[in-house]
DNA sequence: CGGCCAGGTTAACGCCCGTTTACGTGGACC
DNA sequence: GGTCCACGTAAACGGGCGTTAACCTGGCCG
């Protein structure tokens, strides 16, 4: 044992801010959180910060490209791993569900400050976005091949929406959560879309 | 022809300024927003709004204010039109589906801006909220009466993220996206929860 | 041992922006 | 016709905050 922990560790201090900071941007927002907030939350202050990171814009920068990642991996994952389009979405809405449920902060982040991105960053995260919305169209265009494309995104969003509800109610437990969720988006496509033949 | 239009022509222009700002503040948040941009959007410029507001968080209160106050009432009217649950479910998507399609810079602003209120503005909103919440509530129960409280909030809040994902696509025509959002809702309730006997 | 560098600290700078102040001006009303 | 007030304007103020500068320190490496 004692493998090189030299870069994890690094990654650790850079991922404990950025989780920090992703807490108190989802909480006041953006603007609402000072530099001298997030050092503090990480138990440094001020300044410091720029040891690891250029600018507050890059920090934010990092964490919606991060998130907008990990959310297509994910999401292209599942859709490979799965068998028959009908399984694919199901398996799409549990991981979006699994994700919303875990990262609140991250989904709430994401959501409400695309627009304090830095230009490029933003076409960045809004680039990977788009993937994304595909990934839920293509398959949702295989469980139900009558539906016309923008229809299909239209839906995708309606349910992306449905899930990101998360961080305002939240009073319930983990798993009837995610039951709920799963159920009601589950639904909400094969209830409005001209199902599977 | 020729009755007083005093007091309606000070309301257009206090209200044509809070329809401005709401623009800018969905578009860039809050801070996102200087006040002169605010004045150069109605013609004026800069500090001539503060003949009209006290400060730039009264304009954001106010507007949050009367968003939530039109939203109760709307909801509650509607309820009290209806006969039986299901009909009264009904009518109270449609009328969130046709506020959302209709003012979709107005589900943005409160979405994202409840975070930079004042907190007794923040308080009074959040009360108006929940008591909308509530109408909801009440009305799912009456529908699937063995839904428990909880889940029936939370599925309140899922539905208010389907159909207030309206300003992220709205790339269909106006009727095309009422019917798809209202169909889509319904079925996430009524397909998700235990339904009418 | 000696020096380097990763990672902190505090102090200062400078800009942005909300708010205040002092000052115009045109129309309504007696 | 003079006065008043609603509505604007431009200029100055002041605080908050992101960023930079200058300086310290302890552990690793040669």
């Amino acid at each position: 044992m004692g493998a090189v922990p030299a870069e994890p560790a690094k990654q650790t201090r850079r991922d404990q801010i950025l989780a920090a900071a992703a807490e108190l941007f989802a909480r006041h927002g953006f603007h609402g959180v000072g530099i001298d907030d997030i050092g503090a939350a990480v138990g440094i202050s001020g300044p410091a910060l720029y040891r690891h990171f250029r600018s507050k814009d890059a920090m934010l920068g990092e964490m919606l490209t991060s998130i907008s990642e990990r959310l297509l991996d994910g999401g292209q994952n599942r859709v490979a791993a799965s068998g028959d389009p009908a399984h694919a979405l199901r398996e799409l809405i549990r991981w979006h569900v699994d994700f919303a449920l875990d990262d609140p902060a991250l989904i709430t982040v994401q959501i409400r400050n695309l627009a304090n991105l830095t230009d490029p960053d933003r076409r960045r995260v809004r680039a990977l976005q788009r993937r994304y919305v595909e990934v839920w169209v293509e398959t949702i265009r295989k469980t139900s091949p009558e539906v016309d494309e923008p229809t299909a995104r239209a839906a995708a969003h309606a349910v992306f929406g449905l899930i990101n509800s998360t961080p305002h109610s939240a009073h319930l437990d983990r798993d009837q959560m995610a039951a709920l969720l799963s159920q009601m988006a589950l639904a909400s496509l094969s209830g409005a879309l001209p199902v599977h033949p």
